[in-house]
This record gives C-alpha cells, sequence and structure tokens, in this order.
DNA sequence: CATGCATGCATGTACTCACTTGCATTAAGG
DNA sequence: CCTTAATGCAAGTGAGTACATGCATGCATG
C-alpha cells in the first residue's frame, strides 16, 4: 500500500488519484486503506515518513574522501545520484505538492541546506591545505550542487527522452572536471 | 481569466483547483467560464498557449555576445533568469502536470534544446578563436545550463526561504567566473 | 472447538465536481 | 427604439469523491 500510494501521487498527483485506485494498485480492499490510516492524507505521510535519504551522505564526507579535488568531487556527484534516483519518487511528490502539504517541502528542504554545508565545508580544508584557490566556498558549493540538481531534475521526466544523446555519467565526469579546473590553484 | 486559471494551477495544481474557484478569482460568473473555453482542460490550455519564452534568448546569441568568456556567461546566465523567472508560473505547470498533459512537457522541454544548441555552438566559435579549451561543447553547455536550472527551481519554491543567506546575484557571477576559469585556456 | 482478528464485499452517506439549462439584466450599435 | 450579444443568477444533472457500516469469510492461537 506504501509503494502503491507513493508511485500514484508521484505520477498524478494528490488530487489526481483516488482511493479506489490506491487500493486497486496494492491489491487490497478499499475499504482496509481506511482501516489502517484513517484517511487519505494520513495514508501519504505514513509512506512519506517510511523514507529517508541522507545519512549515507554523512558517512560519506566523514570516510571516504581523499582529498584529491576530482576523485572527491566524482565520488560526492555519483553519490548524489544514486541517492536522488533511488528517492525519485517521494522528491517528485515534494515537488508537486509543496503547495499542498508545507511539510514535504520543508523535508526535501534539510538535505540540499545538510550538503551544502558539508561540501562548503569540505572546501574549506581543503583551501587550507593549499589545494584550492581563494573564493567564497558557499557559493562554491551551492553552484555545485544546483548544477547536479538540476541535471536530476531534468532526466527526472520522461526518462531521459529530453537529452538522449548525452548520458549521465558522461556529464557526472565532465562537470567534476570542470570544477577541479575552475577551482585548482 | 488566463491569469486566474495560471496562478491558481501553478499553486494547488489542476486537480487541486475547481472551476468555481477559478471563476471567482477572476471576477466572473463560473457560467461565463465554461461559455467561452468550454471546458476546463480547454481554458488551462488556451491560457499555456497564450505565452512563449524563447524569442529573447536567439536575438541575443545573434546580436549581444561580445567574445570574451566571462562577460557573454553573465549575460547568457541573466537573461535566462529573468526570462525564466517571468515565466514561472508556466514552467511550474509543466513540472506538476507533466504527468497528465504531456503536451506541456513538450512544449517545456524545447526551450532547453534550443538553448544547449546555441550555447554549444558559441563554445565551438569560442574554441576556433582559441579562447577555449579543447573539450566537450555540448556537455559544458549542458552542464552550464543545468547548473542555472537546478538554481531557478530551488528558487522557485518558499521564494527563496531556502537559501536566504545567498543571493541570485551573487551566484550568478560566481559561477560565470568558475565557468570562465575552467574553460580558458 | 472457540475466540479474536484481519480482510473482503455490498451498500450507503454526504459532499463536491464539471458542466448544462432557462431566464432576467445590461449595454452597445444600426 | 430595437435588436443582438454578453453576462449573471438559480437550479439542476450525473458522476465521482472520501469515508462509514454491517455482515460474512478465513485463519491463527488459546
Amino acid at each position: 500500500m506504501l509503494t502503491a500510494v507513493i508511485d500514484l501521487v508521484a505520477e498524478k498527483g494528490y488530487h489526481g488519484v483516488s482511493t479506489k485506485e490506491i487500493a486497486a494498485a496494492a491489491g487490497v480492499n478499499e475499504v482496509t486503506l481506511f482501516r489502517h490510516f484513517g484517511s487519505k492524507q494520513n495514508l501519504l505521510e505514513s509512506a512519506f515518513h517510511h523514507f529517508h535519504y541522507a545519512e549515507e551522505m554523512k558517512k560519506l564526507f566523514r570516510e571516504k574522501l581523499v582529498g584529491e579535488l576530482y576523485d572527491d568531487l566524482l565520488l560526492i556527484s555519483r553519490t548524489y545520484h544514486s541517492i536522488m534516483y533511488r528517492n525519485r519518487k517521494m522528491l517528485q511528490i515534494a515537488l508537486k505538492e509543496s503547495g499542498i502539504f508545507s511539510e514535504f517541502r520543508e523535508k526535501a528542504n534539510k538535505h540540499p541546506q545538510q550538503l551544502k554545508g558539508m561540501l562548503a565545508e569540505y572546501f574549506n580544508t581543503m583551501y587550507e591545505k593549499g589545494k584550492l584557490i581563494e573564493t567564497d566556498t558557499e557559493l562554491q558549493a551551492l553552484s555545485f550542487m544546483w548544477m547536479n540538481y538540476g541535471a536530476f531534475i531534468s532526466n527526472l521526466h520522461s526518462d531521459g527522452a529530453s537529452f538522449p544523446s548525452v548520458t549521465m555519467d558522461a556529464f557526472i565526469e565532465q562537470s567534476a572536471r570542470t570544477f577541479t579546473r575552475a577551482l585548482t590553484p
């Protein structure tokens, strides 16, 4: 039921899908859905809270970085896209229903804010090691994040049909090279 | 009526707003809305077709660029964000209802594809002038576009409350500097 | 075997939705 | 002045919505 409501709401929107549809997609009767969750809104919120997307990134910044700009940016970018893709349905819902459930928007905002913070801090330590030019690390972190965010959103719709000639992996490598060349002293 | 339906659908989604609400917001009776457009869907499509967002960019690439990477990227970026902001309601609708009206998604996809093409071509001529390193210009164009796209989408929701410390203008200048340093021989 | 619990099914309720119809009012143009 | 067209208002249509209720069925545990 939880995966059914996530799938359907991500595709058609909260008001675009009925409880009957959700129950049918989950293979249960509509009434058991209400016996479990009480209301349609509660069902969606329950499903939304059963997911998470943050811990893996924190661990990466704590343990996996090697101090080489290109390698680290590549790893961060790859991890970012794999996490975002795994949670793409959730993010689609947060995008579509942010005007209706402000709760979703807040949760979806925390993640990039944390990532920006960790990335800026990483840039700061790299600067202290003499491996980064003097620059506004917060802005550079945001730029790198937004570049990957834009790529992700763009590939979310129509399953990559918008730019068929370009593979995501080639973009990730190229963009890591670009930022490395721009930020290396 | 056209602006009313755009505003409301952008905020609450197509199924989240009723024809009665739209008519009330437009200051007319619900029935005159049906006499003009016949159906709710036709009303939204009519409103959507009364807008455009492409010509200004084409003109910029034809006439305004000076051949200096930083100045040109800055101008492109600023123009991009002003166009996107002016049409943000339309883009929100295309984002939210892409699963329902495939027509909207197609129209919203044409614009970035054209922009990518023009930007890649600009990079090519800059390379021939010896003002750009040897690189995959298509990928670089995509990266620059996606960076600005991600920034735009991020500021679309909650009216900039997600990253209050950073102004859009500072980001634009910094990102243009970053790409200039990365791509200058 | 008996009890309890989860589920399916049919039906019902109160409401909203997109959309229609008939009629009265207004205002502009020949 | 009279016609025509656009609009408002009241009422209604049929479908679909979230959600509730009563009852029968199965299934596991005591």
